[in-house]
DNA sequence: GCGGCCTAGATGATGCATCATCTACCTGGA
DNA sequence: TCCAGGTAGATGATGCATCATCTAGGCCGC
């Protein structure tokens, strides 16, 4: 490896503000959620995926592509919300290994309590405090960053 | 609460963007950090913090306000780097409720040797990424919301 | 029709984050 | 001087994220 290009003042300044700032704002949103509906980001996030699906049903494998979560961090989890009773497991008629994860009526009821609260929390701390150019920047930075881990293989990076 | 604004599509894509992005980069920044020199990126902070300091010697209040952690998060953490040699705990003259945080040998050593690949791939998958525009604008962004979440109280929010 | 390889998914162990709670010490006022 | 309230920090319990590994069924060429 050549010398290590260190990050200047204006970098080095934008990079911890932005790792601070997910860092407290995720922390602020997971709070709130757990406090008023008991579901935690991940939860919802899952019950998010579910609720747009037809009939409420998706192959996990599906899931993971939506969340873009490790297999296993899917599997645990669905393991801990079946448990509570918001996603039922089910046999896969058309693939023998695979299963199907259902939203349940208490999965549901859950999600339509929990959303409210939650977007109102988002526009809150996040998306009031942006302007349309801002959002449409930021939007622009995260698909950028995205297709760029994407493109690049663990090997390395 | 009044009706529900919801998000319209440019927000849900935008906040989702964000959220994965930052989601799957910190990913890949701890699995870099852990494969090459067995640090997570917590580790890395807080050796940051104490290499910055004078001594390498911190407070864990003082720690905690660089970090903005919880306090017990901070705790458990220096317990396991603690018991990883990475820190020591010394007892404190002027408090005697306090206690001071040492950076070790070890623990120099230990980031000294994992900057210079944590820094190259921040810039690969990150920095590299951006304009110098996008860089300054995401900043603005990030010290708004954080001037956000340190203006409202827990209540209700 | 069976050997190798792939994909779907589950699981045990371990470290991490948070909550509630606890101890110990400091500080200011009656 | 003593007690009330506040600050510094540690700790046990619990849920979460990741790694390595495992099972089982699908798929393909021979």
């Amino acid at each position: 490896m050549s010398a290590t290009r260190w990050l200047d003042d204006e970098e080095q300044r934008a990079w911890r503000a932005f790792i601070r700032m997910h860092g407290r704002l995720s922390a602020r949103l997971n709070r709130q959620l757990q406090a008023d509906s008991g579901l935690s980001l991940a939860d919802y996030e899952v019950l998010v995926q579910l609720t747009d699906a037809p009939d409420g049903r998706l192959r996990p494998f599906e899931l993971q592509r939506g969340l873009q979560w490790e297999q296993s961090r899917l599997s645990h989890h669905l393991t801990r919300m079946q448990r509570r009773g918001l996603v039922a497991r089910e046999e896969c008629d058309e693939d023998g290994r695979g299963a199907v994860v259902a939203l349940t009526d208490a999965g549901r009821r859950a999600i339509v309590a929990a959303a409210p609260g939650h977007v109102d929390t988002v526009r809150r701390l996040f998306l009031d405090e942006l302007t349309r150019d801002q959002l449409a920047m930021l939007r622009q930075v995260s698909d950028q960053v995205l297709a760029r881990l994407d493109a690049t293989t663990e090997a390395g990076g």
